[in-house]
DNA sequence: CGGGTAGATCGACTTCCGTCAATAGCCTGC
DNA sequence: GCAGGCTATTGACGGAAGTCGATCTACCCG
């Protein structure tokens, strides 16, 4: 794994490890959403849902699409892949035995 | 996906959400090593591994092997599957064409 | 008993999170 | 068309949490 790849890979992480912005994300995984039924939906303030969005969209986790007076939401396709992968890789690593370097 | 295990998946995601300790994870991927092989090959302060091997531990991500007077670590096996499987289920929705909800 | 390794604790520093106030864009009623 | 209301975004501030380094203790070995 690159360098560069890997601090991408902390950005999406550390954006993805907080609880209001999972749950977005989860609420996103079944169909388009647009703020205002997002901040219904966790019950915050439409500031901080905003704020929050905007954490989603800087790390490429989301897109926008205005309509009219609204602004939908949804996942960026794709933009979860290399996460999985990363994760799936330790995942199966830690269920292997393996060696001991010597000290 | 329930609440409490949405906590847990969070505070997974964190610890992982790091530099330092996904380069310790990635390297315990390939074996099992002691800290003074870590604070080696990452370049960091023996402290600083000890901190942030201890932040793996209580997410119960890493286990130790006391070998006299050394300490291996190794990934704890199954610890990342509820990680990768959330993440795959949010991948593969972010590839699907969804409905929107009227405002 | 000394030498070296791992872990714990304390404190300074930085970063992140959530709220308040202000702004810009769009739609509806008159 | 324009005033007014609603939606969404942005910037700034105070408080909480995490990060890192120095120091100290516990442990094992020769």
């Amino acid at each position: 794994m690159s360098t560069v790849a890997a601090e991408k890979l902390v950005v999406v992480l550390k954006v993805v490890a907080d609880p209001v912005r999972l749950r977005i994300l989860t609420l996103l995984a079944a169909e388009q959403l647009c703020v205002c039924h997002l901040q219904d939906a966790l019950g915050v303030g439409q500031t901080l849902a905003s704020h929050h969005l905007r954490a989603l969209r800087n790390a490429g986790l989301v897109e926008t699409e205005p309509c009219g007076r609204f602004v939908y939401y949804r996942l960026r396709p794709g933009a979860l892949d290399a996460a999985r992968g990363a994760l799936g890789l330790l995942a199966d690593a830690s269920k292997a035995s393996l060696p001991k370097r010597a000290c």
